[in-house]
DNA sequence: CGGTTTTGACCGGCGC
DNA sequence: GCGCCGGTCAAAACCG
């Protein structure tokens, strides 16, 4: 095993540490529940906003029970007219269950999602540790890839069971980022797209090379 | 010609 | 074990 994969290794816990992100997405799209829990999601900033541009909106996220020291709450929609919050939940006091699309959907559809056995629980966090951090959210859009300034490659398709359409996995382009992303619409209902990040980025979003002062002060906070 | 998408094969985790 | 299922690989096709 070479250094460099155990730095990686290193670097995995890190992340699964703190989860935060920027998230970009357009106006048009409307950003709806998960449904898994009631609790709202928190949303946090310490961005400049007057390094957004009025097309492309950013929230920055917190998956985190508790508030890092410099964070503060932000009300966004008044702060970035137009878009709107991208709406999370956690499953237990100090678990996002937006974290994991399946254990999500799995929850769901046993009807039963806050009464996840301890066992189950244990065993999911146990999982999890080991994984970049995620999360999830679905918005009504008639495209299937929401554009959040980043470049992606599609590596694989899958039919998932008991779903008519299929899902999408993508990799972020940038050389060394391992970040990914899956879509996929809602059986349910089609014109629900859900997306699901994992992992940060170690770069500001390529919108073709435009970079400013502002992406580089932000980059420490990008997926 | 280089980057991206497509798509069947492959693989590992999990439940039975 | 075995089979199912979701995630990834990689070769070929595609495309600008």
């Amino acid at each position: 095993m070479s250094s460099a994969s155990e730095s990686m290794i290193n670097q995995s816990l890190l992340e699964d540490q703190e989860m935060f992100g920027i998230f970009p997405f357009h106006t048009n799209f409307t950003p709806l529940p998960l449904g898994c829990n009631n609790q709202p999601f928190k949303t946090l900033a310490n961005i400049n906003p007057s390094s957004l541009t009025p097309d492309l909106p950013l929230s920055l996220f917190d998956h985190h029970h508790s508030l890092a020291p410099k964070q503060k709450e932000l009300d966004f929609p008044a702060h970035f007219p137009g878009s709107q919050i991208l709406s999370l939940q956690k499953s237990t006091p100090n678990y996002w269950a937006f974290g994991d699309l399946s254990d999500c959907m799995n929850m769901k559809r046993s009807g039963d999602h806050l009464g996840v056995s301890p066992m189950k629980m244990k065993k999911i966090k146990a999982r999890r540790k080991m994984r970049e951090p995620r999360f999830c959210f679905k918005t009504m859009s008639d495209v299937d890839v929401l554009d959040d300034g980043y470049k992606w490659r599609k590596y694989g398709q899958k039919v998932v069971k008991d779903t008519l359409h299929p899902r999408s996995y993508y990799r972020c382009t940038q050389d060394n980022c391992r970040v990914k992303k899956r879509v996929e619409r809602l059986a349910e209902d089609p014109r629900m797209v859900i997306t699901t990040y994992e992992g940060r980025h170690i770069h500001s979003p390529s919108h073709d090379d435009e970079d400013s002062q502002a992406s580089a002060q932000l980059n420490n906070f990008f997926w």
